[in-house]
DNA sequence: GGTGATGGTGATTAATTTATCACTATAGGA
DNA sequence: TCCTATAGTGATAAATTAATCACCATCACC
């Protein structure tokens, strides 16, 4: 885990919710396990793009930063479960709320972004 | 502004959110706006840590992303100031909630991330 | 002994975001 | 002419996050 070197302003709520949630994949990570995805193997196929690696960085971070808890079956082979603590919990409202902002801004996004690319030009 | 090498998945509302606020200012820089600092000149001040350069990146980002619109007055000195558009101001009960759970979550993450350092050894 | 499934790590590089520093421009007024 | 305030940019470096790739371990089963 990285070792910040500009410190965090633990005064500004908003500051300390985008360092442990500000990432790219946390908040799906989040959403898939609230949604009743748990396992690592099955996230890595239900969050689009991610790769292994990077999904168990992000989940170590999130059990650390207590949003995430785990549970080690000793099964075989081998299960792991996550599940989301109280402050993972808490964090669902918004999670939700975000994504459906996300989904309603989408369509503006992706008209500002493209007409970056062609200039079709009409001969 | 940098142009993406790994392409945004429009599908997922988290995704989308991310991508246009999903930075260390803009929840603050929207905030801050929300509240009535429009010029840089002065969220340069009210925002603690950012430099000038930085705010001028953010902001131009979240105009060119349809957050903000911006009003130059042709005074002298020259008078610039921001606004929250349609889009922005529809973000905003979120940034407010999202600054409430932080607060709340900011003794937690200081706990946790202190407990790293010290170990304080009682010969 | 080899293979498969699952969870996990280490080392490294690439991608992306932030920060620094030095500039430009405008117009007013000393 | 020089200095001030405001808004803004260009080039570059540093910090941070994410991606790649190659590994290890366990136990069942063949």
């Amino acid at each position: 885990m990285y070792q910040r070197k500009i410190p965090i302003d633990y005064s500004c709520g908003l500051n300390v919710a985008m360092e442990v949630v500000g990432s790219k994949w946390k908040f799906c990570l989040l959403d898939e396990i609230s949604k009743g995805t748990k396992r690592p193997k099955d996230l890595v196929k239900v969050v689009n793009g991610i790769t292994k690696r990077v999904l168990q960085n992000q989940l170590k971070e999130l059990e650390f930063h207590g949003l995430l808890g785990k549970t080690v079956y000793t099964e075989i082979p081998l299960r792991v479960e996550y599940f989301l603590t109280e402050s993972g919990e808490s964090l669902m409202p918004l999670i939700i709320a975000i994504d459906k902002w996300g989904l309603a801004f989408a369509p503006q996004l992706k008209k500002i972004l493209e007409n970056q690319i062609p200039e079709t030009e009409e001969l």
